[in-house]
DNA sequence: AAAAAGATGTGCT
DNA sequence: GCACATCTTTTTC
């Protein structure tokens, strides 16, 4: 179950420009139902993709078959496939649109052994320190490209608790060949679970103030 | 129809 | 740090 003071975003919250979006979702919390388990992290790492004058973005060259749900309603998932691995967006701004947030890092608090079934690890912070990995851990696939994170039973967003407090910091966006200048890409600084070797850190912490191990 | 590219991850040096 | 597996979508011929 859930902590009722951190309830479901709405639709409202996704209505928002996609860089501030893009901060806003880092401490909420990502939940996934599987049957009478259930699967969540919070979000660490994100990065922004904008329609207009960010040639990075799928949706920059205009609408295909693959980035379709990118210009649908916010708060809908954008999944696509990579190198045999899927990527997890979310819609921002407004339908019709084209932008999206990419999930690229979360904190494991629930699930932990469903998420080691789904992508066994030796290293706990593995299995969600990039956005192929969590979307593996967490039993993402293609099937969920299109769903409505505002009124999905399976899966949807909590609200950032208010007694944790981080900074964030903003880097070049990651796997990227163009607009890599752009400072699209958003953490928590000196989180562990943060992907790649760019982590910035002050000092290590957790989000997750609970019993300190993930269930 | 064929080829190239890609918002990745892994393993080896 | 670098090569490359692997596969889907998109672009080019």
């Amino acid at each position: 179950d859930h902590d009722p003071k951190m309830p479901r975003l709405d639709k409202s919250f996704f209505l928002r420009p996609t860089i501030v979006l893009a901060q806003r979702l880092l401490g909420c919390k990502l939940v996934h139902v599987l049957g009478t388990e259930i699967v969540a992290g919070i979000i660490v790492e994100t990065e922004a993709y904008l329609c207009e004058e960010d040639p990075a973005c799928h949706a920059s060259k205009g609408e295909t078959k693959r980035n379709r749900t990118m210009f649908g309603p916010p708060g809908c998932l954008y999944v696509y496939s990579i190198h045999n691995r899927y990527c997890m967006n979310i819609v921002s701004e407004k339908a019709g649109y084209g932008a999206a947030v990419l999930v690229r890092a979360l904190e494991p608090t629930q699930g932990f052994g469903i998420m080691s079934a789904f992508r066994p690890v030796l290293k706990p912070r593995d299995l969600t320190n990039g956005p192929g990995k969590l979307c593996q851990s967490l039993g993402i696939d293609i099937h969920f490209n299109g769903e409505d994170l505002v009124e999905s039973k399976r899966i949807w967003l909590e609200s950032a608790s208010e007694s944790v407090d981080f900074e964030v910091r903003s880097t070049p966006r990651i796997g990227i060949s163009q607009a890599t200048d752009l400072p699209y890409r958003f953490f928590v600084d000196g989180s562990p679970f943060v992907s790649g070797r760019a982590r910035v850190h002050s000092q290590s912490r957790d989000l997750f103030l609970g019993t300190g191990l993930c269930t």
